[in-house]
DNA sequence: CTTTCAAAATACAGCTTGTCTTTCACAAGA
DNA sequence: TCTTGTGAAAGACAAGCTGTATTTTGAAAG
């Protein structure tokens, strides 16, 4: 029972790689019929894999919806997102971000409808992704409104908090979705509608 | 096996007091533990009723939300926003309907959360309850953002396409529920930053 | 005193999650 | 080549859920 030590190069790229499957087999089943209760069965039949792997490598339900969470923001383009942070200017900043945001809920909308959904429902669910998601939405926006004030792009009457509540109002993916989905606009209308009303409901 | 005409005064009554009593039982559960699925066997045992008395009367759980949905409506005071409606002032009308939203998604929240997020999830868990409420509230947007124009309210480059698209928008629960359960203000709060926002948004 | 009906009680099939234990297959190491 | 570690499969299991019967009870209506 010596203990005798592994590198294991091939065994842990191939375990990467069911993990993998699993994660795109969620997707799959989403993107096939949206709206309808997954189950780690079927996500376990559609990978091709048994049941008790999707456990042993997630843990449990939530915990796999949790790292669905977290890697449809990379899938998505999250990255376009903190690009914009970085303009010089807030007030493109606030366009930027609103756009990529758009573009990322739109990349994978019912992955998003589903998790948003499934995490109101029971915060429990979702082990906690969508909430640390939320809080850092909430600390972007803080940032954003700060910086139009500083920049002097605030209408005279609206204080920074009230611009946070507004701006993280707008940049949800309940507000997306409900002109996405709710109106049948396309993603580019969409990202213009909520830019213009952000602009015109906190900048002078 | 002659058929005996019933006129049934107290039993009909009767029936309609376990009706209301399975209600109230999904509103109890609701408001003691937000954010827990609810099983009809729990509503049944607190409703003291038989789990198959509920199907009896509702018909399935579908059924049983559905009636709920329908329920809260009253409940809330969703005949104030009719009576916004009837204002002569476009803008008062907006404003009126916008506040009168407001309280009525805050005086059921966690009812309302729940009714949406699974309408959200599973379009056939509410039986359509949840799509008409939509179907209304967007007919009635379209109403509000054409009275605007036609009063010359409207901001002379906004369309009455899109000033019904924000209107949709700010009107639906989840911007409510953003800003009340997201960032924890009062009621009024939101009332006042939705009618400010809209308003900047759409109105000249 | 009989009829009718709301409601209860009960059993059932079928689905779900989550936790086991046992077995298999194969790459890493000697 | 032979052993060992380990990812994954297979399968059994308990507990909970929905939905659909079927039968029984109790009380109001006639």
């Amino acid at each position: 029972m010596a203990n005798r030590k592994y590198e294991q190069r091939l065994r842990a790229e191939a375990a990467q790689e069911t993990r993998r499957r699993i994660l795109d087999a969620v997707y799959d089943l989403l993107r096939a019929a949206p709206g309808q209760p997954i189950s780690v069965d079927g996500v376990a039949r559609a990978a091709r894999v048994a049941r008790s792997t999707v456990y042993l490598i997630f843990g449990s339900r939530a915990g796999l919806f949790d790292e669905v969470a977290r890697d449809v923001l990379i899938r998505g383009g999250f990255a376009r997102v903190t690009e914009a942070v970085a303009h010089p200017d807030a007030r493109e900043h606030l366009r930027g971000a609103l756009r990529a945001g758009a573009e990322m809920y739109a990349a994978y909308r019912d992955v998003h409808r589903v998790l948003f959904s499934t995490a109101a429902l029971d915060p429990e669910a979702t082990a906690g992704a969508m909430r640390r998601a939320d809080e850092g939405r909430a600390g972007g926006m803080a940032y954003l409104a700060q910086r139009l004030a500083e920049q002097g792009l605030l209408r005279p009457d609206v204080t920074v908090d009230d611009a946070a509540h507004v701006l993280y109002l707008m940049t949800g993916f309940d507000a997306f979705d409900a002109l996405y989905t709710g109106r049948g606009l396309p993603v580019d209308e969409v990202a213009r509608l909520m830019v213009t009303t952000a602009e015109r409901a906190v900048c002078r």
